[in-house]
DNA sequence: CAGAATCCGGCATGATACTG
DNA sequence: CAGTATCATGCCGGATTCTG
C-alpha cells in the first residue's frame, strides 16, 4: 500500500521498532524477562508456575529464544532427576526497564481504556438502530 | 501449567504487561501511534502511504481499534472525494514516550542480538556434528 | 478516497504422548 | 525434572472484490 511517495518511509520493515515488535511481541517473552528479573535465578518448573498458562511446550520454545538472543544463559545441573536454572544476562537485564516503561503506562491507563471501548460499542449499536 | 502453588501469581492472564502486549502487541498498533506522533494530524492514504507492507484492511482494522480505546480520532469530512483525518488523543500521546523507550533499545541492542542468534545457531550446528 | 465484505492460507500456539 | 516429538487448530493477516 506505498505506490511512489516522494517522502522518506519512516516507518520501513527493518525500522527498530518493528524488530523489536517481532522478537518480542508474542505472548510470552516479555513476561519471561520480567518475571527473571524480580526473582534472580529460577529453575524451568519456576518459571512455568509463576506465569499462568503457559505451557511446557512454549515455555521450552520462549526459553530456547531468549537464550539464542542472548538475553538469558542456560545452567544444566548433571544431577538426576535434572535442573535447570535460568538467569538474566546484562543484555536481558537492560530491557527490563522498558518493559516496566511499558506496564507502567498500562497501569495508569488500561481502565480508561476498557472504559472506552465500552463506550464505543455502544456508540456504535445507538447509530445502527 | 502451574499446578498447586502456594506462591502468589505475580504475572496472571490479567497483569498489566499482558494486557498491554494483548491490545498493542500486534503487527501494526505502535507504528500507527508512532507515526501519528511524528506527523501529527493525517489522513488514511497518508498513513498507509509510510508505513510499509501494511494492507489497506489492516490499516482500517488498526485504525478502528485505536479510535475504539480512545487513544486516536477520527475527523470525517462530507466532501467528494471523502477525506478522513486522525489524530493522537491525549491518551495516544501519552502511550509515545513508552514506544520510544522501547525502541531505543531495539536501536541500541538489536545488531547484538542478531549476532547473538547467529552464533547460537553456529554452536548448534558444531554439537550436533 | 476510504472504506466494507468475503474468502483463504500460514503460522503461532495448544494438546498429547514419550524419554533420559 | 526438563525437556522432545508429533499432531491439531484458531485466528491473524493478506488478497480480492465491491461501494457511496
Amino acid at each position: 500500500m506505498k505506490e511512489n511517495n516522494p517522502d522518506k518511509f519512516i516507518l520501513t520493515s527493518e525500522c527498530p521498532i518493528r524488530q523489536v515488535l517481532d522478537r518480542f511481541g508474542d505472548k510470552w517473552s516479555m513476561l519471561v524477562v520480567e518475571l527473571l528479573s524480580h526473582r534472580g535465578r529460577l529453575r524451568f518448573s519456576e518459571i512455568g508456575q509463576n506465569i499462568e498458562d503457559i505451557s511446557q511446550k512454549m515455555l521450552t520454545v520462549t526459553l530456547r529464544s531468549l537464550e539464542s538472543d542472548g538475553l538469558i544463559t542456560r545452567e544444566i545441573f548433571p544431577e538426576i532427576p535434572p535442573r535447570v536454572e535460568y538467569e538474566l544476562t546484562s543484555l536481558g537485564k537492560s530491557l527490563v526497564p522498558h518493559i516496566m516503561s511499558l506496564t507502567s503506562w498500562g497501569i495508569e491507563h488500561m481502565a480508561t481504556i476498557l472504559e472506552n471501548r465500552k463506550a464505543y460499542e455502544l456508540k456504535q449499536k445507538k447509530t445502527t438502530y
